[in-house]
DNA sequence: TATAGGATTGGGAGCGCTTCCATTTCGTGC
DNA sequence: GCACGAAATGGAAGCGCTCCCAATCCTATA
C-alpha cells in the first residue's frame, strides 16, 4: 500500500538477502518468517504481510544454509554414465532422461548431472562428495559399475534404473528382460518359425545377457535347438549387419536381435540377400524406439515406456526422500509386445 | 602402525563424519584438522598425524557446511540451454563441454549441467535459487537470452561463450565472427570468384549475424554487389541444400555458408545439379568440424578451436573466482582459415 | 640464560537457516 | 468476565565448517 510507505522501508524495490533482513522488512521474527515459507503453521494476516514483502524482495533462500539446517536441498544427482557423444543420439537414454527432468522439475527438485566423460571412479568421488545432494538416480545398466557399488554402499539414498541381480534389496526401476525376450521369442515360434536365431545386446550389460536367457529359456520350452545360433552383438546397427549375415550362413528363419537398431541393421542384411521379411526371415526387436514403426517392414519389437521408468525412478526417490525409513522400492515396469509385418506378412500396418 | 592399535580408536576403518570426530581422533583442535586439509599452515608432525587419520577415515568435507561458512563450493554451473536432442549430435557443443569440462575436473572444481530442457526463465530460476554455486558459464549464441540477462544482471560470477554487444562489460570468450567471415569471404574473391553468394545462419544468433556483416563488408570493400546474394539458412544441413539452390538460380561462381553443415548441404546441392566444385562455383563453411575435411571435396572453412574455447571459459571463471576484484575477463579466440580444395581446384589435398 | 619474534595452535564467533521449546496471544465455554 | 486450551510466535540452539584472534610454543639471538 502506497500509504504504508512511511514505515522506514528504504526504497521499493528493497534487497532481503536473509530471513533476518526479512524479519526486520515485516516486524515478525525470522522463526515466523520461514515457517511462513515453508509452509509451517502461520496466522493467515501475518502470513499475508510476510508474502507481501517477499513479493517485493526478491529474497532467495540459501541453499547452502537450508542443507546444513535441515538437511534436505531439493537437489538429487542423476548419473548417466555414458559417452554424451554415445548418449543423447540414443533414443533410449534421451527418453529416460526427459522423463527424469520432467517429473523432478514438476515437483520443484533441482538436478544436477553427471555424464560419462570422466572415469566412473572420478565420477563416484564427485558425486560422493557433493554433499548437498539429497539423493541420486543412476542407470545401473552393466554387470560391473563401481558408481553403482559406490553409491549403495554409501548413506545417499539411490534409486537404481535398471539392476544387477546383486541389486535385488536396492530401490531400482527396472523391466522383466528376461520375460520379455522369451514373450517375443515365443511369439515367432507361435508364427511357425522353428530355427530363430539370436543377436545379442553388449556382453556385460545386464539387458544383454538377460535377453539371452529369456531367449534360451522360450527356445528350450519349445523343444527348439538354438546352441549354435547366437551370435554377438553390441546394440549397434552395425553389429546387426555382420551378426545377422552370420545366422543366414546357418539358415535360420527368423532372428529375434536385442535391441531395435541391431533389428535394423540385420533388416538391411537380410534384404541385401534377396530374402523376403517375413515370409523368409522374420526378424523381432526390442525397445520400440521412434523409428521402429517405419522400417521396411514395421519392426516386431517389445515396447517399453522409457520416459516412463525416468518418471518412475524419479518418484521413487521422492518417496525415499520424504520417508527414509520406508522400504526400498522396486518397480517392474510392464513391456508391451508390439507385433508389426516384420514377423506377420499380409498383417495391414498396424 | 600396528602398535598403535591401543590408542583407544574403536575399529581400524573409523568413520570420521565431522571435522570434530578427525579433531577427536587426532588430539588436536578442528581449526587446525581444518588448515591441514585446506592446505594451511601446520608443523609437519601435526599434518602427518592428521593425514594418517584421513587416510583410514573416509571423511568427506560437507560442502554446504563449507560453502556457508566460507562463500565457496567448489561447484560452478554449466548452462547450455539447447535441446538435450539438439545438443550432443552437434559437435560444436560437445566439443565445447567437452573443454569445460576437461579443464574443471582438471582443477578439481564440481560441476552442475543445466541443459535445454526447460523454458529459459525456470531454468534461469533454478540456477539463480541454486545458492551454492560459486560461478557459471553460459553459452550466448542468441540475441534475446532472458538467462544470461538474468545472470549478468545478478552477482553469481558469470563467464558467457559468445557475447551479444550489449554484454560487452562482461567477461566472455568469443571469436570474431566478423572479421573470419571477412577474411573468408575475402579468400573467395581473391581466387577470382565476382559473385559470391551467403548462405545465413539463423537469423537471431549473434554468429548468424555477425557473419552477414563480415560478408557484406568483405563484398563491399571489393566492390562487388551482394544485396540479392544472401539467402537465410539456420545452420542445418537441408537449409544449405534449399539456400544453395536459390543461389545456384542466381548464377553464382561461389558461396559461403554459415557453417560447415549448411555448407556440406550446398555442396549435395551442386553436385546434384551438374555443376563442378571448385571450377563451377566454390564454396566455403564455417567451424571446420570432424567432417569438414571428409567431404569431397575437402571443405574451405574458418577452423575454431572449440575444446580450447571450453577450456579458456573454465579458466576465466576460476580466475575470476579466485579474484573477485579483477576486472572481467574478455577473450577473443583467434580464428584460422583452413583453405581446402572445395575453394581451390587442382591443389592436392592439404 | 633470558627474551624477542615467528611459527603453531586452540577458542570462539558466525555463515543463514530450521526447529524445538517456552512464552504469549487469542478464542471459547462457563 | 474469567479460566482454559489451542494457536501463534519468538528465543535460542545447532547444522559443519572457516577464519580471526589471542594464547602458547619454539628457536635463535643477545
Amino acid at each position: 500500500m502506497v500509504g504504508k510507505a512511511s514505515d522506514g522501508v528504504p526504497r521499493d524495490e528493497t534487497v532481503a538477502r536473509t530471513l533476518d533482513d526479512l524479519a526486520a522488512l515485516t516486524g515478525v521474527s525470522r522463526a515466523t518468517v520461514s515457517r511462513v515459507i515453508n509452509g509451517g503453521t502461520a496466522a493467515e494476516a501475518t502470513r499475508r504481510r510476510v508474502q507481501e514483502v517477499l513479493a517485493r524482495t526478491s529474497y532467495r533462500p540459501n541453499a547452502a544454509a537450508r542443507k546444513l539446517a535441515s538437511g534436505r536441498s531439493g537437489v538429487v544427482g542423476v548419473v548417466v554414465h555414458v559417452d554424451p557423444h554415445l548418449l543423447f543420439p540414443d533414443p533410449y537414454f534421451s527418453q529416460l532422461l526427459q522423463g527424469i527432468t520432467d517429473h523432478l522439475a514438476e515437483q520443484g527438485t533441482g538436478m544436477m548431472l553427471w555424464l560419462g566423460n570422466r572415469t566412473k571412479e572420478a565420477t563416484l568421488d564427485h558425486v560422493l562428495g557433493m554433499s548437498f545432494l539429497d539423493g541420486v538416480i543412476i542407470s545401473a545398466h552393466t554387470l560391473e559399475d563401481p558408481v553403482v557399488d559406490g553409491l549403495l554402499g554409501s548413506t545417499l539414498p539411490t534409486v537404481l534404473i535398471g539392476h544387477r541381480r546383486a541389486d535385488r534389496s536396492a530401490s531400482y526401476v527396472d523391466i522383466d528382460n528376461e520375460q520379455a525376450a522369451d514373450a517375443i521369442t515365443t511369439h515367432l515360434i507361435t508364427i511357425g518359425r522353428t530355427r530363430v536365431g539370436h543377436v545379442t545386446g553388449s556382453r556385460g550389460t545386464v539387458a544383454g545377457e538377460d535377453r539371452v536367457t529369456g531367449y534360451q529359456r522360450a527356445m528350450r520350452r519349445a523343444g527348439l535347438r538354438f546352441d549354435r545360433l547366437i551370435v554377438d552383438g553390441d546394440f549397434t546397427r552395425e553389429s546387426g549387419v555382420s551378426a545377422a549375415a552370420e545366422l543366414l550362413e546357418l539358415g535360420v528363419d527368423a532372428i529375434f536381435c536385442a535391441n531395435d537398431a541391431s533389428a535394423a541393421g540385420a533388416l538391411e542384411t537380410i534384404r541385401a540377400s534377396g530374402l523376403r521379411v517375413p515370409e523368409d526371415v522374420a526378424i523381432a526387436g526390442f525397445d520400440d524406439v521412434e523409428f521402429a514403426a517405419h522400417l521396411d517392414p514395421p519392426l516386431t519389437t517389445v515396447r517399453q515406456a522409457l520416459r516412463q521408468h525416468g518418471m518412475e525412478a524419479a518418484r521413487a526417490l521422492l518417496q525415499l526422500l520424504g520417508d527414509p525409513g520406508r522400504a526400498p522400492r522396486r518397480v517392474l515396469m510392464p513391456t508391451e509386445l508390439v507385433i508389426r509385418q516384420s514377423s506377420v506378412g499380409g498383417v495391414p500396418h498396424e
